[in-house]
DNA sequence: ACATATTTTAAACATTTGTTTAAAATGTTT
DNA sequence: AAACATTTTAAACAAATGTTTAAAATATGT
């Protein structure tokens, strides 16, 4: 999203989301910030007040970028397997756009989770809402494994989202690049889609 | 494993590595480890000269005391269902003690994964030895559908890992207390072998 | 008991940290 | 062009950082 034009304070902002994402809170410095800005140091607070602020901003976005698409998905007038496997695909992208978002959530959100998530409670019943009924509906007509909402999404987002908070990790250990860590994350995002409905979904008997 | 007397380096060994596993390597301060181990500050630099060096000592230790398992129950004489039921049965155990390891591990591989991992092709290699020529084996004989090893370890790894380490989002989502956030995960747990098993291996057809 | 080596301490060290200042540069309005 | 507001700059600030020092305390060997 670089503009031909972009405010200093667009600048700086883009410029701190990155070097976050990489180093963290903690390891970043306000001189990291700046010179990824191109940007004299007195900048940052010039515009966000203090490093923290900032950094509470760009975290709100993540945060909230991250949430998006899935309730997006989850609003629509379409089946749960649909749903599940639109959220996977959804989800992969994401991640290959920006591999660094889920760890950077977790590290984040492990270090001070009552600052960070304020308002979580409000996603949890949006998630209900939008999927827990749906859910009850396909059980009770036998044609889905009895699993709660709760286990479901962990479920779903742990095994694809792991191969990406491991990148870097997999990547050393089988001396990939970035093209063959992709194709190799693709692969795995079939095999979720595979694994994940095959054991969710009854098949339906045929009389 | 507090013995009665401790000396003051395996004080502050302790006392460090509780703290970087809680707040990681840059969050932690020199001043932050020697307040846990209630010592002096210099001592840290007395025996592990410098706060890095003794980052890489606990690295180590982790990482190793993350692998070993693993591979100990490769190396057993025991079927491939039983391995990997056993697998998630000891990860869980080891993140029921320890649930901020293996976030830890993730971030910081992912800050420096050239410097923490300049011997992590063997462990590869034991993976390889211990389970691959046994996965095959079972997939020729029809007994279980065709995955790699690549795929399958962060498979069963990422589904079961990935609660702990969004063990505080978690937590705070469903106003969750430690208890209940630990009947939760071995449920979970429950449910990715079922999962798991039931999804890789191919029931004997009855003639 | 003495001499020696080891451990612990308080204090200081030089850097780096986030942040502020006050002046300079630039933009805007009339 | 003059007056004003906004943005940018270099320099400095106090506080926090990892580390070192040199003396004190303790332990060890003879």
């Amino acid at each position: 999203m670089t503009c031909i034009t972009q405010s200093s304070e667009e600048k700086i902002k883009e410029a701190a989301k990155s070097v976050f994402l990489k180093k963290g809170y903690a390891g970043t410095t306000a001189r990291d910030i700046a010179e990824a800005a191109s940007m004299n140091i007195a900048l940052t607070n010039y515009y966000f007040r203090s490093k923290e602020k900032l950094f509470f901003e760009i975290f709100r976005d993540l945060f909230s970028y991250y949430c998006k698409n899935t309730l997006k998905i989850f609003e629509k007038p379409i089946s749960i397997r649909e749903k599940l496997i639109e959220l996977i695909e959804e989800d992969f992208q994401m991640m290959k756009k920006e591999p660094s978002l889920v760890l950077f959530l977790m590290t984040e959100i492990h270090r001070d989770p009552e600052r960070l998530l304020p308002e979580l409670s409000r996603f949890k019943e949006l998630l209900h809402v939008t999927l827990s009924n749906q859910i009850e509906e396909e059980i009770i007509k036998g044609r889905m494994r009895n699993i709660s909402v709760e286990h479901l999404m962990p479920l779903i987002m742990g095994s694809l989202q792991f191969v990406f908070v491991g990148k870097n990790m997999n990547m050393k250990m089988y001396n990939a690049s970035e093209d063959e860590f992709n194709t190799f994350a693709e692969n795995h995002k079939n095999l979720i889609i595979s694994m994940i409905t095959e054991y969710l979904f009854i098949p339906e008997t045929v009389n």
